[in-house]
DNA sequence: GTACGCCGTGAGAGCGCTTCCACCCACTCC
DNA sequence: GGAGTGGGTGGAAGCGCTCTCACGGCGTAC
């Protein structure tokens, strides 16, 4: 039964008190218990539990002067948010790690440019400890702002080539790629197309690479460009139907251009994969198995990428400012090819 | 150019010496300024300014007891969570309705009854000034645990009969599915079927009482049920075509099993919509215009029911504890039908 | 011309916690 | 047996802020 005062919560002195030692020792306890003795130390957590004393945050982070809390910032264009459960995966996979490291997650989610002195000023306020960020276009100004408030930050994909090197954590988009393309070739196919994903992403930029790596030689017309949309793969098969009437494969840059271009190849009458194999990336759940035909996709651990950007992220911040070895390195994950209908 | 020691960021104390006034003064302009002359304010905001002060959250909520953060709690079952922008445009209106009001977004990511209890500490430790929070089945323990946690909660979506009376944001589930089985009959269909949802969710229920408000007496055998999910969909069609093979119309109770159900019928050659009329509930957007044909269905906004929700979370805040003129109203939103080429 | 009141300002206490430092008490070593 | 050592403990100083309260100066009313 509580004894303190009614309506406030049990302080630290009333801990204290009641365990019959001083403040000092029972923070001691109350983290760890690192250099008090044992009774002592079971009367303080005895006095915690019957107390139901919980620490007040606000002034543990005064002193301390750490939040214990991560910024996750979320800048992604409309178009993308909107269509793709990856971020909530990836966001998942944040959270459970962060509580593994007993840190709390504060989203801001950020509206456009016009935005960004709102979260520039955010970080800069100390709220949190550091901050986890994605990847965008290459000409966003996020990454820079981000830099210029020194919250140490882990990036989730890529980042373009003006920013800083800074640790991030992607897929390994390119080789997955490779592994799409070269099981489009095992199968027989010669005229293998690429739907492309936008230029200034470096996530597209790699699954090109990727396509380009086995077939260094492709012709140009194999090629047509999308925004990782349904519609733009269409509009992108339809043109390559136009360029290349003899094309036998799509390896399309994600499951949502495939998807595009699945419907286009169905209107035309050209059977999948019969007449054309078609695989995807990402294997978005609710695009790649819902497909028909199902999508044959390249999958990549989303969730596994939220929880070791948080891995990254705790070891920066361990490490302190002493540049310790160096910054951490990025880490790239592989991807894995998942084998439906389509190819 | 800042003159502070290095390392660490200004105080308020050193704004009131740079403006040459006490540090309450510094304070009161901080706050607004209320109470201050305008020469002096004048120079504290000048200070503020060339020192690029920033308040230090920790010692403010220190002493006025206020986190300026609200809890998000996150508690979905795996299969909706992954297959659904829902929860993605929720958040944003929050998010964005949040920053209006100067708070922070806290995400808290239940994994599971067995998370309860660390959700239930991290809420009775005051680090938010309220929540937000989403209902999920009848039979769900977090409500029961949230409201015991005396931390001010306002729901998105309208939580089950268990629950006690709590002020809740929801769409017009009903009156939504009414439209879409008035919108059937309006086309002449004299058989129009339902695939509903779980028994467990509310607004699974409240969609097919609003079938049943328009076809009373619905012949049973044109209802069948899935979980929301697409292959409970296309299980659900195949039942209703075996019991009722001459149904006409379908009315599934969400776009993921409506999208299931296209797939049947169209595996079993009946033609969408001249041989069977589709409507689906929600307007997900990867799903009900990628669909073939695009789906016709039942638009909530979404974001705009995040937005109240946070809305309706600062008024219970600003009444206080004072039990204002009793807990404030719940919301419904209305719903607007989307016609497409389902039916 | 004096008394009263009010508004604007500053001094200072204190929010709950961590942590430095001094102290004390074994215990060991000469 | 006395001095030195070291680990365990408590006292007390803040962390940066808000807010109460006392004070001083000016305006108004008598």
């Amino acid at each position: 039964m509580p004894e303190q005062p009614a309506g406030s919560r049990p302080t630290l002195e009333a801990v204290a008190a009641r365990a019959g030692v001083s403040r000092a020792t029972a923070s001691r306890v109350v983290n760890g218990g690192a250099g008090v003795r044992r009774p002592l130390a079971d009367k303080v957590r005895e006095a915690v539990e019957e107390l139901g004393y919980v620490p007040n945050h606000a002034a543990r982070s005064l002193v301390t002067r750490q939040s214990g809390a991560v910024a996750v910032i979320i800048a992604e264009p409309e178009f993308r948010i909107f269509s793709d459960p990856f971020f909530e995966q990836q966001v998942r996979g944040i959270s459970r790690e962060l509580t593994a490291h007993d840190s709390q997650l504060v989203l801001l989610w950020v509206e456009g440019p016009g935005d960004y002195e709102r979260i520039a000023r955010y970080l800069g306020g100390g709220h949190v400890d550091g901050a986890l960020a994605f990847s965008l276009h290459d000409d966003d100004g996020l990454p820079a702002l981000v830099h210029r408030s020194k919250v140490p930050t882990v990036y989730g994909g890529r980042p373009g080539a003006g920013a800083a090197a800074v640790p991030y954590v992607d897929c390994d988009n390119r080789g997955g790629a490779r592994t799409a393309v070269r099981h489009l070739v095992g199968l027989g196919r010669e005229r293998v197309a690429h739907i492309a994903g936008p230029r200034d992403q470096t996530s597209a930029i790699d699954r090109a690479d990727g396509y380009h790596d086995v077939l260094f030689d492709a012709d140009p017309a194999l090629t047509a460009r999308g925004d990782f949309t349904v519609d733009s793969g269409a509009r992108a098969m339809a043109q390559l139907l136009e360029r290349a009437p003899d094309l036998d494969a799509v390896f399309a840059a994600n499951d949502l251009m495939a998807a595009g271009a699945l419907r286009v190849l169905r209107e035309r009458g050209r059977r999948v994969p019969q007449d054309v194999a078609v695989v995807g990336f990402d294997d978005m759940v609710t695009v790649a198995a819902a497909a028909d035909p199902p999508l044959t996709t390249v999958r990549q651990d989303v969730e596994g990428m939220g929880r070791l950007m948080v891995r990254l992220l705790m070891r920066v911040l361990n490490d302190g400012g002493d540049r310790g070895p160096g910054a951490p390195a990025s880490v790239i994950m592989p991807t894995e090819l998942v084998r439906r209908a389509s190819a």
